[in-house]
DNA sequence: GTGAAAGCGCTAACAG
DNA sequence: CTGTTAGCGCTTTCAC
């Protein structure tokens, strides 16, 4: 007797079971209105059989479909080598696995894309909701989706805040920390390698490195302040700008950054971190591994991505997240390269 | 006047039309059979009003969703560090846009997840089709995937080859032409590292550093094969037990191994290229940043998965692949550690 | 070329 | 606690 376990309906398993279709349906959703000797029986006719309710049909009916989708903009480059994104999409798919959630994820690479997306993920689209990494000037998407109303959460700072539930690291801190360790080691000139301009990321990370030299009294000066887009090759070349002024250490608001900056530093002849002490940001797997180990600050990123899920099952079940703003915290990895160990100061 | 964007049904687009739901469907879904002149009247009428059509409807009455799923099965452990799943993700999204369809992303963690991930998976979700990155032993998965009946192609070679349609790189060629490289270079004692045992992928790589050596009439020296698991701290002990043996260079199966295997042989005081040279597999970011530059395998993976796509949706849409298997080729990147360049003899 | 009508398989009032 | 009855919004024969 082969079964066909395609084709099976709930109206199979009612006949089967001897009951009728709407009391299957209520078994499959576990509503609590059925009998324990009808629920055995079903749930054993449904074993036997493998059904499955289908997915459309239900999604149809209950205009819900257990989807949520995770949009990475356009502005987002690239999904790598950056391991941020695809931790951020482990944390985020780890955590629909536990909420029985199916993720379906959007790269947007283009203009085109973001409009031929757009359809299916917003409230037309078979999602409950959706997760946006927020990039440079995404908002644009973001406000469209927020008008198409369906739930959303944002992740990262976006520039307007209004009516958006987003998450973000602390930036500001975790920066201010930073700065504020290289200025325990004893160094007065502190530079910093700024990431993409137009970002509430590097805003906030600027903000973070002002705070601290604000905090110990040291003064601002714009000339130890450089422009990067988080990219190695844009770290070297600030570094080259950088070094006439002869900074003692170097805040870099990407790992990728104190890379390119520590080849530039080694270039002019300069020792690392005798000479000129480099503090990073993202811990990238190769940070430990660098010459020398990279001092800089770890994000709990799987995480961020499972708070996400969980704010926006927060939304589409209960209509409103319990807070607007998540904020986490990061952790500073004092490695080498700061100057530390050389120093005797290592935490 | 506020249009209700949401509840715009076929029906609503037919009355403003004057026309019957049918044929407002045939536009959306561009059938022939309908006049120039309703046509272009229809089209208006949806722009107007932003017309989408509901997603689930559409999957539950055309048995079509336009969805494919992509997996990783339990046995592959780690999204990340290596860049190559996200790159691999990256390929699949992309031609997922190109193709309008969406893409549905699964990360298997444990038994668990897989049992209750399968339902969605198997043809009894609303997925069209799935693209399956083979593990270790993920043949289970992979055979009661394809035991459901839904079209399945798979990345990375699997065990059974049996009615499956896989995509995968030319492992054994890539490692015959690596190692072939460390014996132009005069080498005559090389050694290798090997993957973690139970997979294909480590049995090409061995098979192709065999053939390498038997080409060029090398006796295979069992003590100068040693056992890795891909991880940077299995290169590292499975170069100490190779030390002994005195090799004049070294293939890694992965760019980590190769990482710890060269951080072991400069503990045991060897110069690298000068004393022994090393070539890795997979390019990773940081190999051309290490010291010295990895010489090392590219694979095309970003290709691979927009390839993995194409073959599916063929299977999809005609029935079948139109080849079981689609091998694709390697490229060797040559950098210093193998001491190519050192010996002038740079390609 | 167009419309009418019958579902796709399920959920969710509403009775009882 | 269980069954009956409408739909959910679309595709797709089948007539005309």
């Amino acid at each position: 007797m082969t079964i066909d376990i395609q084709n099976l309906t709930l109206e199979d398993i009612a006949e089967k079971a001897g009951v009728s279709r709407s009391t299957v349906s209520r078994v499959v959703n576990e509503h609590p209105n059925v009998s324990e000797k009808v629920r055995t029986r079903v749930l054993q006719v449904i074993a036997e059989t493998g059904f499955h309710p289908n997915a459309a049909a239900r999604t149809l009916a209950s205009q819900r479909s257990s989807m949520i989708g995770f949009i990475l903009g356009r502005t987002v480059s690239s999904f790598f080598p950056d391991p941020y994104f695809p931790q951020l999409t482990q944390g985020i798919a780890q955590a629909c696995n536990q909420n029985r959630y199916t993720l379906s994820l959007f790269l947007v690479g283009s203009r085109e894309d973001e409009a031929m997306i757009f359809p299916n993920v917003s409230r037309k689209g078979l999602l409950d909701g959706v997760i946006v990494q927020s990039g440079h000037d995404d908002d644009e998407l973001i406000n469209k989706l927020i008008t198409s109303n369906i739930p959303i959460v944002v992740v990262g700072r976006p520039f307007e805040v209004e009516n958006v539930t987003f998450l973000d690291v602390d930036n500001v801190e975790a920066s201010r920390q930073a700065v504020a360790h290289l200025i325990g080691l004893g160094n007065t000139r502190i530079a910093t390698i700024e990431g993409s301009a137009n970002t509430t990321v590097s805003i906030d990370r600027r903000r973070g490195y002002e705070k601290a030299l604000a905090e110990a009294g040291l003064p601002l000066d714009e000339k130890l302040i450089a422009a990067g887009d988080f990219s190695e090759e844009s770290g070297y070349r600030a570094m080259e700008a950088l070094l006439p002024h002869k900074p003692d250490a170097v805040f870099a608001a990407s790992d990728a950054m104190a890379f390119g900056a520590i080849r530039a530093a080694r270039h002019a002849g300069l020792r690392v971190p005798e000479d000129i002490g480099f503090v990073g940001f993202d811990d990238l797997p190769s940070a430990r591994r660098f010459e020398p180990a990279l001092t800089t600050v770890r994000q709990p990123v799987s995480e961020m991505g499972s708070k996400a899920v969980d704010t926006l099952l927060q939304i589409i079940h209960e209509g409103a997240a319990s807070q607007a703003a998540t904020i986490v915290p990061t952790e500073l990895v004092v490695r080498n390269s700061c100057g530390a160990k050389a120093k005797g100061l290592a935490q």
